[in-house]
DNA sequence: TTAGAATCAGTTGTATACAATTAAATTATA
DNA sequence: TATAATTTAATTGTATACAACTGATTCTAA
């Protein structure tokens, strides 16, 4: 086995991308915790706190994740009351989600969380913009 | 709400991090099926081809994973016939994981497929190298 | 205009992740 | 050396992800 073997773990880019991942979820988990979220819902909340309302495929295209993952994570945010879920009237097929006043209270807390992970990121300006770049050319979306 | 408004999702460097993650291991399941391979069984068998035998700790050391994720991953594995585990004579409370013949069988198709896979990144060789480097920094590890 | 295609959200089944806890074994120390 | 602290893997409980499928609704083209 030659050390530029590409089945070596440490020669591969789809593995740091996927511990890494991980580990940044891993660091916001316990902060989110104190305001009853997960990771996935905290994005979810971060489209409706900039869009206010928006269906479920269009969420899911945002998001790039599908109705059998947020159909049951919606279920469980409107529990909690951080949303609502409503049939759309023009087209009955549609799902329009919209944040809640205790929804978007959680806007200034996240605020303060989103700071504190990113002063614990060991890059500098520079190497953060790169690191987007090339993460969305992966994403295949120039936005 | 201003564009450089840190809660913006498209201002967040952990979400393209977490989908992107996402979309390339989507990408190696359905090649990985092939082989009756998870992406998690094939990181770990990657270490496997590599060391031939480790035990839990350290795997979990090499992979991010803890015995929460890895004890039952490897159970199912083992059922495949991929690995055997076995207690250490040394330190029972130790299980050292190897490779079988059937595992070490896989690795002709991996290389394939990873070939398949970075023939489909959208990054010249340099862009793989500088995404690889900061994301290893974050990750924290030299290595 | 109406049958078939397409769309949309939800459901089902499987496989992670991970925090917290447990149980067994080993190590350290009073 | 006997006990407390630590280490190691497994278990428990919760929350995603996602492929495949379902059911309801809407669209479309003959």
């Amino acid at each position: 086995m030659s050390d530029d073997d590409p089945l070596l773990l440490r020669n591969q880019l789809c593995f740091p991308l996927y511990a890494c991942s991980r580990q940044v979820i891993r660091g916001y988990t316990p902060l989110l915790e104190k305001l009853d979220l997960t990771y996935t819902q905290y994005v979810v909340l971060m489209v409706l706190w900039e869009e206010g309302s928006v269906n479920v495929k269009t969420l899911g295209e945002r998001l790039f994740l599908d109705s059998g993952t947020l159909s049951p994570l919606l279920k469980g945010m409107e529990k909690k009351g951080f949303i609502v879920r409503e049939r759309s009237e023009e087209d009955s097929r549609v799902v329009i989600v919209s944040v809640t006043d205790k929804g978007n209270g959680l806007r200034s807390d996240a605020e303060k969380i989103h700071s504190d992970m990113a002063s614990c990121l060991p890059l500098d300006k520079e190497e953060a913009a790169t690191l987007y770049r090339l993460l969305y050319k992966i994403l295949g979306r120039s936005l």
